[in-house]
DNA sequence: AACGTTTGCGCAAACGTTTGCAATTCAAAC
DNA sequence: GTTTGAATTGCAAACGTTTGCGCAAACGTT
C-alpha cells in the first residue's frame, strides 16, 4: 500500500501564480509578505489540505522535533506513568516521542542511543539500565545531543537529572515508623549499588541516627533483584529471627507486598507486631490487605519536568553545559499497614 | 545545543576519489559495484563512523520506517504490555515506533492520526477510544496509509484487526464456574456497547444457554466505567439481593477485585458462597486474596501480531484491501477465587 | 527631479540520498 | 582491427522545504 502524495508548496504556488518561496513564507508568517497574499495562500492551503512534509523540513533544518526515550522496561506502572507525562508534555510543546526499551541491557542501551541519534532525534530522555558500567559510550553520545536522565540516574554522567528526593522520602518513611513507636526497623534493599537504593538506604540511616536508634546489621537485608518473591524470602529470614523486627521498610512496593504475604503466612499481626512500609505507591499497594503505607512518586510530574529541561537544552545555545539535578517532591501515603488500630 | 553533523556520502566519496553514487551503491550492496570497491568503501565508512541520514533517505523514498501507535491510555498494564510487544517486534524488523495517547477522546484520536500521517509514518497501530463515533474521519485516513486495529476495535472499520477470542474466553470462564456447580452466575459488564464488553457478554450468554441455566436479568449489571470502585458498588447490589448469586463474572480484573473487596466486607466466603472470576490477568489478580481466577491475555503476542500484519500491508502492493480479523488465544488461569477448597 | 528607503516578491542554492541513464573501460569475439 | 557486450563507474535529476540575496516597484524626502 503506497502512500498518496500530499499537496506540496509547488502545487500551491502554481495554483496561485506565486513563487514557492513566497508561499512558504506566507505560511510561516514571514514579515516580508503582505497580509493579502498571506490570506490568499492560507486559504488555498487549507482548501487543498496542505500539510508540510516534516521530513523535508527536518532534513533541511536538521531539527526533527522528535525526542527519544529509553527505559529499562515500559510495562512497569511507574515507568509508563512517567512516559505518559513525557508524551503529554512533549506534544504540548510540539514534539513527538520515540520509545525504546533497554531491558536493563547495558549494550542494548548504547545501541538504542546510537540508532536514536542516527535517526536524528533532537534529544534523549533516559532511565538507565540496572548496571550501567559502560559510561564511556554514553559520554560520547552526550557530546552530540542533549540528554536528560530521570529515575535511574548516575552521578557519573554530567547532564541534567530528574529524580525524586529519595533520601528524604526514605527518611520520612522511617521517621513515620519511629513515631509509631517502632524500634527495630528492618530494611529490604538492593545489593547493587543503584542510585535509588543507595539514597533510600541513606535516608533510613539518617532517620535512625537522628532518633538515636541503634543500627543493627542483622536488620539490613539486600537482594539482587528487588521483587515480590525476594521480598517474601527476606521477610521470612526476618521472621525466623529470635528477636524479630517490629517494622519493615522495603525499598519497593513489590518487596513490601512480598513481606506482607510472608507475615500473613505466619499470622503475624500487621502493623501491631510488625508494620510495613513500601515505596512507589503502585496500584498493588491498595489491593493488598492491609493496604500498604508507601511513598507516592509523582511519575507524571517527573516525566513532564524531564521534558521541560530537555527542550530547554535543545533550544539553548550550543556549548552550554547543563548538569542540574532536579528533585521532585514525594509524599508519604499512610495506610493500614502502619496505622495504629 | 546544536547537533554535530554526521559524515556524509559526499565526504566519503571525496576521500575515496569515487562518485557519490558509487559510494551509495557500494554501501547498499548494489550488484553493479565491484567487490574490491565495496570493501574499500565499507572499510572507510566504518572508520569514519558513517551513518546514513535517515531523514534524507526517508525524504526521498517516502518511507520513514516509523510506525505510529495510538492507545487510549499507555499506563494500563495490559496496554503497556502490548506496546512492549509492538516495540520489540518492530525493532526486530527495522522499524521505530512513535506513541501517542488519545485519552479516550474521539477528537484527539483523529487529530493524532492526522499528525501521524503528516509526520510520514508508514502505518498506524491503533486501539480505539472508548466511544469512537466519528468513524468517517478514520476512514479518510484509512485510504492514505495502512492501519491495523488491536484490542479495542470496531467492525465498522474495514481493516485488519487483532483481538483476543473474547467470546470464547468469556464462555470458558463461565463454563468453569458452571462446572464448579454454580447456578446463579452474575455478570458485571460495561454499559457502553464496546466491542470487548459485548463479546464477553455474548460468551456469558452462550455458556448459560448451553448448560440450560436460565438467564436472569437481575444478575446482569452494567456500568459506564468498569473500574474497581464500580465493581465494588455493583457487587454490593448483588450482595443485598434476597437471593444472592453464587458466582460473579466480572468483565475486568479491576471490577472483580472491587467485588472481592465488597464480599470481604460482608464476610462472604470466596469461593464457597460466591466465586469470582475476572478478565485480564493483571498483576493485581495475584496480590488480592484470595488470588483471582482470570483470563490471561497475552498482550505481548497481540502487539507482535499486530506489527507483523501491519508491516506486511506496508510492504504489499498498493491497492490490496486487508480486512482480516485475527484472534489470539487466551487461557483461563484458575486461582483460589474459584477453587473448591 | 533625483535620490534613498521600504515593501513585496522571486531566484536559486542547499540539505543527503537514491537511481535512471550515459559513459568508460576492457576483454572477448568476429 | 573492428565490433559487441559485460562490467564498472559517474552524471545529474529528483524528493519538498527554507532562506540569503537580489530586484523591481512604490513611496517619501530633499
Amino acid at each position: 500500500m503506497s502512500k498518496k502524495r500530499n499537496t506540496t508548496l509547488k502545487e500551491l504556488s502554481k495554483e496561485l501564480s506565486l513563487s514557492i518561496s513566497t508561499v512558504s513564507r506566507a505560511l510561516n508568517d514571514h514579515p516580508d509578505i503582505s497580509l493579502a497574499t498571506k490570506e490568499r495562500v492560507k486559504k488555498l492551503a487549507k482548501q487543498m489540505n496542505y500539510v508540510p512534509n516534516l521530513f523535508a523540513r527536518g532534513f533541511r533544518s536538521r531539527e526533527t522535533h522528535i525526542l527519544g526515550v529509553i527505559v529499562p522496561n515500559i510495562s512497569h506502572l511507574f515507568t509508563s506513568t512517567i512516559i505518559k507525562g513525557i508524551i503529554e508534555e512533549a506534544e504540548l510543546r510540539g514534539y513527538r516521542v520515540i520509545i525504546s526499551e533497554s531491558n536493563n541491557d547495558d549494550a542494548k542501551q548504547v545501541e538504542m542511543l546510537n540508532t536514536m541519534t542516527q535517526f536524528g532525534v533532537d534529544g534523549v530522555l533516559m532511565s538507565l539500565a540496572r548496571k550501567t558500567k559502560d559510561v564511556e559510550e554514553l559520554l560520547k553520545v552526550l557530546n552530540r545531543i542533549p540528554i536528560v536522565l530521570f529515575d535511574k540516574v548516575s552521578s557519573k554522567i554530567p547532564c541534567t537529572q530528574v529524580v525524586i528526593n529519595e533520601e528524604e522520602a526514605a527518611f520520612n518513611a522511617v521517621e513515620h515508623l519511629i513515631e509509631l513507636g517502632k524500634k527495630r526497623i528492618a530494611i529490604i534493599k538492593e545489593t547493587e549499588n543503584s542510585y535509588n537504593s543507595e539514597k533510600r538506604f541513606a535516608g533510613y540511616l539518617r532517620a535512625l541516627n537522628q532518633y538515636k536508634i541503634p543500627v543493627r546489621d542483622k536488620l539490613i537485608l539486600s537482594t539482587e533483584d528487588i521483587s515480590l518473591g525476594n521480598g517474601r524470602r527476606l521477610a521470612n529470614i526476618l521472621i525466623s529471627m529470635k528477636k524479630r523486627p517490629d517494622a519493615i521498610f522495603a525499598i519497593t512496593d513489590n518487596a513490601a507486598i512480598g513481606a506482607i504475604k510472608a507475615l500473613h503466612k505466619f499470622k503475624i499481626k500487621i502493623p501491631d507486631e510488625i508494620a510495613v512500609v513500601g515505596f512507589s505507591n503502585s496500584i498493588n499497594s491498595t489491593i493488598i490487605s492491609p493496604a500498604l503505607t508507601t511513598v507516592d512518586q509523582p511519575g507524571d510530574k517527573i516525566g513532564r519536568t524531564a521534558v521541560r529541561f530537555l527542550i530547554q537544552e535543545i533550544e539553548s545555545q550550543p556549548n552550554e553545559v547543563h548538569t542540574k539535578t532536579v528533585e521532585i517532591k514525594t509524599s508519604l501515603i499512610v495506610r493500614d499497614s502502619s496505622l495504629k488500630a
